[in-house]
DNA sequence: TTAAATTATATCGTATGCGACATATATTTG
DNA sequence: CAAATATATGTCGCATACGATATAATTTAA
């Protein structure tokens, strides 16, 4: 009706995106505290645990994140001896980024933090694989969807 | 099948939750620097366009951000002289925040954002329907859906 | 009716997340 | 092969976002 209405937050995509994102972290929080991670820093984990080695490259992609991000993200969960960060021998612009034994220890005690929220009454079954299936098409939008996550 | 694959990133919620907030929010960057804004400086402007006078206790409910966040991004909106803030001598601990005719000038720039962003090819009609639900249910977890940007 | 509890903001410290730019290494090209 | 390009990472400054805690004003209750 209004020409104004593209700018009522009820009409947009991007504010409740936001606000679930922030939602969702704030609930992770005090989980991972016992992990001494924050959220951003558990998703790298992810990663590491799934994968191992991966260069910072690698991270950038599959995070949807920029290396000015996880740089110093990375040099922390170095100091904290979860992961290791090497120079590529090969190609010295490489960082290659190692999991610890220390870091893989951790995931024995990370698997409480997605079974215990998964008790939170977020979506049924079937709305939680829409959903998923909404959410990387966004974030792979203009691009072939050649991304793992995302089957 | 293994006991490890809630850790998997492909089978998080979260996970492509955060990384399209960010994506999102990424893509709205430029658009808004002509509007000197910022992308959450722009919710609040929202909310503000629509509204005309709110507390800061409002805003907190409706963007789902704490007042910790906002406080410090009121001020600032209050130094671009898009809104204005007041003591409400009824009760002097509620903040009063109004839109400024500064502020409400830049309702008029700022329809080109959602209309140019809506040329994006992110989610057909229906899709965008069924997303919004579901960020909402989620939003709204555990608390009646007497939310009106939910309708 | 004042002391306790509640409510609304404010302040502080930490950790992102981004754009802009700089640096180092590798690759391509003339 | 030397110069230009491209690629991967690093640095800086700014703006959130949060939990923890403090303060000010109001309401409740003993």
């Amino acid at each position: 009706m209004d020409k104004y209405d593209p700018l009522l937050l009820k009409n947009q995509l991007c504010f409740p995106t936001y606000a679930a994102a922030n939602k969702i972290i704030r609930r992770y929080q005090p989980l991972l505290k016992k992990l001494d991670l924050t959220y951003t820093q558990y998703v790298v984990m992810m990663v590491m645990w799934e994968k191992e080695v991966v260069n910072e490259k690698d991270l950038v992609n599959r995070l949807y994140l920029q290396a000015n991000t996880l740089n110093p993200l990375l040099k922390k969960l170095k100091e904290k001896e979860y992961l290791s960060i090497n120079k590529d021998k090969e190609d010295k612009r490489n960082l290659i980024i190692a999991l610890t034994s220390k870091g893989r220890d951790l995931k024995e005690k990370a698997i409480d933090v997605p079974l215990s929220l998964a008790q939170e009454p977020w979506l049924t079954v079937e709305e939680a694989k829409e959903y998923r299936r909404l959410l990387y098409k966004i974030i792979n939008e203009g691009k072939e969807i050649e991304n793992e996550n995302c089957d």
